[in-house]
DNA sequence: TTCATCTCCAACGTAGACGTTGGTTTCAAC
DNA sequence: GTTGAAACCAACGTCTACGTTGGAGATGAA
């Protein structure tokens, strides 16, 4: 049978995947990555150096993906606000994104994966909402950077602590329902702390 | 000597903290809890059955010493702000709570650890939000009870995602003059969301 | 003093994960 | 078809954590 090396390193890094963000990288074994790839365990030492070595390569992946398929916000209020909307709609149809940053913040201490690209990605987003505020389309009493942030807890809390959410709303496991009072009023929040008073 | 089972049982709880909520439940050794506490294993078995059982109660004393510490939100805007700076604050002085609750939103599925209380603990708060938005005096186009979660993510997003925040702020480990920058805007933002808006 | 009880600990067996090694199979280049 | 390199895997030694056990030290009541 012909080797296929391709298609043993999608198959550990799609097994890491699922375990990572299952359990992290404390409760993540080798052996069962690689027994849920079908795989020898040495080969993933080979590939990719080790446990720690292979998470930091899941986690730059799904941060890769993320940054490119989010469309960076404009300029006005309501793009703000639909900004907010298609951040929602991203985490909520990869769910694994947030749970590996949050094993990064709670396992990682240091600079994180790739820091340094992240950081310009986020300064693109700053800046543009920056030049927003500047041309007086957006509210401008909250910095830019700021804002930013107060954005992303808008839309990611709901993620970050499903326990606190359950609780708070009273519902299970969101239908679509429920995602869907959730996501606009995530917009809604978002579009208001971007809109100008008009005193 | 005599025996100080209460000490004990204290250092024990104290060691687990430390550990829990700097490894989480997997990273985290009954073995090691023992040896910072000075105190032998079979002690963490005996009195508190396991690692699991420790955890959950670790995180039940401090969960429920955040929600008799913070002062239930009121009924204007303004005081709506002050409720989202009180949190802050009571974060940054309790760092250890986020984190357990991330390590709960990790690893717990199923109920978390008293479920119920705790929902209706949250439930109170809703109820007071609601209560202000029938009065008038709150913004009434959210849901009592997502408006709840919006300011919970305004507040806690800046500790739940460090590394994040971090590169968008471009501080390292933020002192006092980005600390009192992030609880304004806080503030601010919550204050925004709950107010009425005049057309 | 004695005796039952509770606190405490050293030491054990078991299990699972780690990272590596020696050797086998496949490939492609000559 | 020979040969050298690369992909692959079974098996190993080591280490660390788990949860338990048997017994020693302390206590207080009879």
């Amino acid at each position: 049978m012909a080797w296929d090396t391709e298609r043993t390193r999608r198959k550990i890094l799609d097994a890491a995947t699922d375990q990572f963000v299952a359990h992290g990288p404390h409760g993540t074994t080798i052996e069962k990555i690689a027994r849920a790839a079908g795989v020898n365990k040495e080969r993933i030492y080979n590939y990719f150096g080790g446990k720690d070595a292979l998470f930091e390569r899941v986690l730059r992946e799904h941060v890769a993906s993320a940054s490119t398929s989010v469309p960076v916000p404009s300029n006005s209020a309501r793009e703000v606000g639909a900004y907010a909307g298609d951040l929602f709609d991203y985490l909520i149809e990869h769910p694994q994104l947030m749970r590996l940053l949050q094993w990064e913040a709670l396992t990682i201490d240091g600079d994180a994966p790739d820091e340094a690209e992240r950081t310009s990605m986020y300064a693109n987003r700053t800046r543009e909402l920056g030049a927003g505020q500047k041309a007086g389309a957006l509210a401008d009493d909250f910095e830019p950077d700021v804002l930013n942030v107060l954005i992303l807890g808008i839309v990611g809390y709901w993620m970050l602590l499903p326990q606190v959410t359950r609780m708070i709303t009273g519902t299970g496991t969101p239908g679509a329902g429920e995602l869907a009072r959730r996501r606009n009023a995530v917009i809604e929040a978002a579009t208001r702390l971007a809109t100008p008073i008009r005193q």
